[in-house]
DNA sequence: GTATGTGAAACCGTTCACAGCA
DNA sequence: TGCTGTGAACGGTTTCACATAC
């Protein structure tokens, strides 16, 4: 692995080249050149080559990249080798469709516990999750290792369900809710807000009306 | 407008921009400068005025924005003024879950059809929308005004269900299966991506292991 | 011959710094 | 005086182009 500093965007390339990968290899193809994968992902080839070529050297010149081979360093590299343990806060519409998701658990995430304000949803099973109060959250948090948490109640408690989870010794957050958490600076934060993204579609819509 | 080309990256941080900006109407705040804004935006305030600088002049030197005509003007900027129509395809967790997502509402999008492939899922409600066909939706799309198409479908039919959608005369699509649509260059297309989001954390938490 | 790996160049977005204006 | 609006400087990412290796 190199020293220079590597570009948070590359790494999230790399997620999309494994699963892509991964494709490729379910249809028994075996090499595959930067110029071929690069044309499924919809990037430049050079991309691909600069990118892995942070993390080492994975092809071989004049002939490609061995699929299965590949798939298996961008997995290493991205730390998915291991079972992820995530616990959810918010057990509503988006966050019963969390733990449900089936592409959560092919990719070797497990979630372990689940989280609630609601005293109605207390104790009801969501996907082989028996959902827990709030406040049970710190000693089944340490109990169960649980790495990541995944914040998907509303804005308006998010931040405290933040607290919380970094209060119990939670490493990272995948933030689900449309608000700004204020976290350590040792804490990583990932936000999805597809509210967001939606706007952006409209105003691309309004442009070309 | 100016006809420089405008970063993408700058409308979606609009988006963020309005969403700060309600909450700081809602408290009574009547001006706010751009400094206070990337304070709570977590952002550059020069870069706030430079994202603006692209759509018109908003501000009042020596005092700021409005926080009123602001939110407005952004809103108007993004095509958020309008009632936006949005259809389902692919009713299970996910998609149950974006169909009664009070987000959406708020924001004015409205969904006015859902689509499903399994029969057992057809013809129940789901938060106003009674479940129809797949092949009931280029009828439906037109009959409705359906302007926007949301896929929650399985990977496996997601390219399928876009392919329906732009036959129905869609204009933009929000794609949350994990996958590359091929679509024509005239449609909008918005992927949404949270496994993507997930590994790039995986990668941070096992970097600082 | 062919495709990788990688410096160098081009490009784009961010931040600075200050002129302009209330 | 204070904050916006914006050209210029900066830094980082993407793409090019070619030496290198199979």
């Amino acid at each position: 692995m190199k020293s220079v500093n590597i570009p948070a965007i590359a790494v999230t390339r790399l997620s999309l080249y494994a699963r892509n990968l991964a494709l490729l290899d379910q249809k028994g193809v075996e090499v595959v050149s930067s110029a071929g994968l690069a044309d499924i992902c919809g990037v430049n080839p050079a991309q691909i080559r600069k990118d892995l070529g942070y993390f080492g050297q994975f092809g071989i010149r004049g002939v490609g990249y061995y699929v299965k081979e590949l798939v298996y360093e961008i997995r290493k590299i991205l730390g998915l080798e291991k079972e992820w343990r995530l616990a959810l806060v918010g057990v509503g519409n988006l966050g019963s469709a969390l733990l449900r998701h089936a592409q959560f658990l092919d990719q070797g995430y497990t979630f372990v516990a689940a989280f609630e304000r609601d005293p109605k949803r207390i104790g009801k099973e969501v996907g082989n999750i028996t959902v827990a109060p709030i406040r049970a959250m710190n000693r089944l948090v340490k109990e169960k290792g649980v790495e990541i948490g995944v914040i998907a109640i509303g804005p308006r408690w998010a931040q405290q369900a933040a607290d919380k989870f970094v209060g119990a010794g939670i490493r990272g957050i995948l933030n689900f809710a449309p608000v700004q958490l204020q976290c350590p600076s040792d804490l990583h934060v990932e936000n999805v807000d597809f509210t967001r993204t939606l706007d952006r579609l409209c105003y691309q819509l309004t442009l070309n009306a």
